[in-house]
RNA sequence: GCGGUAUUGGUGAAGUGGUUAACACACCGGUUUGUGGUACCGGCAUGCGUGGGUUCGAUCCCCACAUACCGCCCCA
């Protein structure tokens, strides 16, 4: 073969399509319900842009970027992530004016790259549905993002999820919390698996979620950043569940919870659920959280944001495992030509039934009439309209209810003026 | 980035160091004139991921590369 996909990258073919149509539609409906609006922004950035929010040290930055120079010299990079770009626009286009709603409430549907290892379930071009909040600082808004993904998944036939939460606190939790964590683990250096030994200085708090046996009894010990929330900062992870509970949503609050992200702060959150299509592991499908201070840092005002992000190509592993045969569109009419000049006749004909709202196929093969008729039949037709010789020189369609077998003969002119009333009138006899 | 497994037609696949690469499904055609199913008959990989090498000869052995899947890292 000479060529093939990009690795990491999937061809998503109409069928497929289909289906993501459909999760797509429904989850317009969940955002609309939520008063959320679209937002298209480019799927390309300066590189700067999504190495400053990601954070230096973290993988995306490190070691997944798509990143390029263009013509111009610019340092570029397909986005790894849609809240960098969502944020850069809510900045650039002024939208925290106050002629705008609070909070104002976006979503975003697309590609995302990341030069990753593929697996199942995780592609270097995926796709993510996400949302975005900015401008409210409420716990509340917290919980109604919770409950808005959770809603998108029930939407769209995900059930049996588990819900996690955590907190990350304001910036002096974290500071607090990142000490404790190295006077820790500092004196176990030798005891720390290998990869542990490099988070300590990377990024103390991954080692929480290590999933190497010989760090976990360290781990079961050391200390939660929730003895580490300053008085604010517990009161807001308070208000969440407390939101949460009343909404009848069960959760695990999870202290080891890391995000990949640098942006986070306060309340983070991950709605996993486990499948076949996984292997029966649980695997996170949604996760996200809130980014006070990401808006400031790109030049905007001090406006809060929260908001998540939802794997499209795991959302789809789960939907097939509950619907695997999304059924065929069926064919209204079939026209079967039998010669050259009844082809052409074909044509104008099912110009004439699409413009009167029908669906309608043809043979273009130049194939016999039994070749054609088992091609009506396999596409479910409901009509078939046989046109030769004879029919071209009475001006008349011969016309075939597929499922009665019976045959009659209609003038062209009937055909092409008054459609509805004939399909209306031989289908219901058919089905009768 | 590291480790492992795999790669034969449209699909599922069998197969062997040696002249015609099973079988099934799908598809196409035929079984007398322009009609759907079944049955029967016929057609359908000059090729076994790509490129090298070993050999008298390789789809089968060796190497490299590519891709897919699994595990690690990480993540949606």
């Amino acid at each position: 073969m000479k060529y093939q996909k990009p690795k990491g990258t999937a061809d998503i073919l109409p069928a497929a399509a289909e289906q993501w149509d459909t999760v797509e539609a429904k989850s317009r409906e969940v955002f609309r319900r939520y008063r959320y609006g679209e937002i298209r922004v480019p799927l390309f950035e300066s590189y700067d842009l999504y190495a400053r929010s990601s954070g230096d040290t973290s993988d995306i930055v490190t070691k997944e970027m798509y990143d390029f120079d263009d013509k111009g010299g610019r340092h570029m990079a397909l986005r790894p992530e849609g809240t960098a770009g969502v944020v850069r626009a809510y900045v650039e286009n002024k939208l925290y004016g106050p002629e705008y709603p609070k909070p104002y409430r976006v979503y975003y549907m697309g590609p995302m790259f990341r030069y990753e290892r593929p697996q199942s379930g995780r592609q270097r071009e995926f796709h993510q549905i996400g949302v975005e909040a900015f401008g409210s600082e409420s716990p509340l808004l917290d919980a109604e993002t919770i409950q808005l993904g959770v809603d998108l998944l029930h939407n769209v036939g995900v059930h049996g999820l588990r819900i996690a939460i955590n907190t990350l606190g304001d910036p002096e939790t974290r500071t607090a919390y990142h000490h404790a964590l190295v006077d820790y683990f500092k004196p176990h250096l030798s005891e720390l698996s290998a990869d542990s030994q490099v988070r300590l200085e990377k990024n103390p708090l991954r080692i929480l979620d290590s999933k190497d046996p010989q760090d976990k009894p360290l781990v079961a010990d050391a200390p939660s950043i929730l003895d580490y929330l300053t008085p604010a900062a517990a009161a807001h992870f308070q208000a969440v569940k407390d939101a949460l509970d009343q909404l009848h949503i069960a959760y695990t609050v999870d202290h080891t919870m890391v995000r990949g992200l640098d942006y986070y702060n306060h309340t983070i959150f991950e709605i996993m659920t486990s499948s076949p299509a996984f292997g029966n592991k649980e695997l996170t499908v949604l996760a996200g959280g809130r980014y006070d201070g990401l808006v400031e840092q790109f030049g905007g005002p001090a406006v809060p944001g929260v908001g998540f992000g939802l794997g499209v190509e795991r959302l789809m592993l789960l939907v097939q495992e509950n619907e695997p045969a999304p059924t065929p569109a069926p064919l209204n009419v079939y026209i079967a030509a039998l010669s050259e000049k009844a082809g052409i006749q074909a044509l104008v004909l099912a110009h004439a039934i699409r413009e009167a709202g029908y669906t309608v196929d043809m043979d273009f093969l130049n194939r016999k009439a039994k070749g054609q008729f088992k091609t009506a039949n396999r596409e479910n037709a409901q009509l078939v309209i046989t046109l030769g010789d004879d029919e071209l020189a009475n001006q008349q369609a011969s016309i075939k209810q597929m499922a009665t077998g019976k045959q009659i003969q209609v003038p062209f002119t009937t055909v092409t003026g008054d459609f509805q009333r004939l399909y209306a009138d031989l289908v219901e006899e058919g089905n009768n």
